[in-house]
DNA sequence: CACAACCTTCACGAAGTTGTGAACATCTAT
DNA sequence: ATAGATGTTCACAACTTCGTGAAGGTTGTG
């Protein structure tokens, strides 16, 4: 029996398939997901690629397919200790969420650029192309916003992290 | 020959299938994708599912789908006129995007709602319970944001449409 | 009242995706 | 140098999902 206890385990792997499956709703794939949630909510700081393998329980080589998406997005960092002969990620949950509302920015971005291609052909004076206009404004308002208030985050991270430790919630 | 010319027609499909590509990237479905991008980029201001289906050139069976999700997200509105037999979807352009923001504000609150569920079992005090906890307090930090910048976007709708008819962009 | 048009539902064939198992490459310790 | 272990790549099998075609239900028309 681990030290924790093997239900905590199966409570774990019950909320990563959970979240994992959340994740999976707004378009990551199955696999990346499943690490990701495992790497966020298990208390390891890093992990080998045997260390997720195990720890889930698939084959490593449906691992080693989901970290490489996963560190392409930057979602997780590849390490290596010198004098070790494996590879260690490395969830970098400082900067996690905004890595990840990145993503999204690069998303909202591929957005733009369809409307724009649309707008190329369609004009702006038919009632289609009016709407697209429209769509594109909304486009760019939305990241505008989205970067705005990406920035204000590590401020209001640091506050909340402040009451928690120093003034025990005002109430 | 149409009146706009069969290239145009042309454009507005390669177009259509472009955006559709997009919003699958988003996690929309393949088929709905393809009936909000068209029933966005083409001129008219309402459908019936024979028009979807016969500008997309796809069976009717495949719009009845598509429409039924994308009605009941929000994105587009059933409508009835006295006297016809066919329904008519109609897409709310001015609220469109709030539309589309607040489903995927829905998509947001399942996000808090797993990872609240994951600090219950896991708790605040461990290495994962933190960085869950710190998911969280990110997760509630955007859903406000987002909520906020949706209530400022009418205004700024208007304010730049209002450059264009008015004032024809200071430049 | 019967007909015709339109939309919906259902089951099927097809296409794309996912994760596994086995072989291969790389690197460390003996 | 050899052996052992670790991670990666490739091809395959299982699964899921998608869109079509045919049948059925409903509504307005002649």
């Amino acid at each position: 029996m681990a030290d924790v206890g093997d239900d905590e385990r199966i409570a774990l792997l019950r909320f990563v398939e959970r979240f994992a499956l959340v994740l999976r709703e707004a378009g990551m794939a199955p696999m990346p997901a499943r690490v990701l949630a495992y790497a966020l909510a298990d208390d390891a700081d890093r992990y080998t690629a045997g260390d997720l393998a195990r720890g889930l329980g698939v084959s490593p080589a449906a691992i080693s397919g989901a970290v490489r998406q996963l560190v392409q997005v930057g979602l997780l960092v590849r390490e290596r200790e010198p004098g070790t002969r494996s590879d260690l990620y490395v969830l970098d949950d400082r900067d996690l969420w905004s890595r990840f509302m990145t993503a999204e920015l690069a998303s909202l971005h591929r957005f733009e650029e369809a409307v724009a291609g649309g707008l190329e052909v369609l004009g702006t004076e038919r009632p289609g192309g009016r709407r697209l206009a429209e769509t594109r404004d909304f486009m760019a308002f939305l990241h505008q916003e989205l970067t705005d208030a990406l920035a204000r985050w590590p401020a209001e991270r640091d506050r909340l992290a402040g009451e928690r430790d120093g003034a025990p919630v005002p109430r």
